[in-house]
DNA sequence: GTCAGTGCAAACCCTTTGCAGAAAG
DNA sequence: CTTTCTGCAAAGGGTTTGCACTGAC
């Protein structure tokens, strides 16, 4: 899967210009599915010997939500995280740990979905799951 | 409805100390179901006279979210929400203007859920439907 | 006297911005 | 050469913290 080439034809296709920062970042937040904050993404970059700085890094996660290849989870009042899986789907959120699950969108159905404000359009749905650990 | 004295109550039964300042910014808060920023409240508080810090602001509100007198509601990178309603209901959020509007909870009904993941215990469901202006 | 609550300002920390240098074409 | 990207450091802005003061009991 994810090869050099692949992530620099997909990055390409949402007009990212394929750089060698964002090839090298593409590819560590693509590697799966996952939801990184900006710090952990930097961290990790470096940690394997990516040279980029802070602002790089946050210039690059934000290009790439413009872009439609990554969505931003704002659940945590601390950070932004950025979910590498960008097709509609849903979460638990872990309140005491703000560990963040994946659910498949089919395991979540709606029976009654109200209509969007005059003026307004429906963006999207999310279904947020508060969980805690069990006591 | 709520007199000073029907708040003070609330106040206690949830384990808060009415103070002078607590009572005063609850009932700002409480006067109608809204989603109010810090910020907001304290300009309110301070519009109306009542003599109170940010700081104070600030714990106020976290301590009304630690004893369920509120409910915090982070959507917008920018700043936290805190949401005077706090019954189980969802939220359309609009994601040019940054408003948030109730959803009744008879209004969304779901079909399936899935279970909380092992060790941990549903605590609540949000729903957050992203709309945006019609262009 | 003790202890919690408050005000003020400073500190914190995530995120953005400004600007000079580097890279691409 | 021109344009975009990158790195660094500094600024920005919402939130928290430290500390002295006040007030309730």
């Amino acid at each position: 899967m994810n090869t050099q080439e692949e992530i620099a034809n997909r990055l390409s296709r949402h007009g990212a210009k394929p750089t060698m920062q964002r090839l090298k970042l593409a590819e560590l937040v693509f590697s799966r599915a996952q939801h990184i904050s900006a710090e952990q993404l930097l961290q990790r970059a470096r940690s394997e010997g990516i040279r980029v700085s802070k602002a790089t890094v946050y210039n690059t996660l934000n290009l790439f939500v413009e872009c439609g290849l990554l969505r931003e989870l704002v659940v945590d009042r601390d950070r932004v995280y950025y979910d590498s899986t960008t097709h509609d789907h849903h979460h638990f959120y872990n309140i005491d740990t703000g560990e963040m699950i994946d659910i498949p969108m089919e395991s979540v159905s709606f029976a009654g979905v109200p209509n969007a404000p005059d003026g307004t359009e429906c963006e999207g749905v999310d279904v947020i799951i508060r969980v805690r650990n069990r006591s």
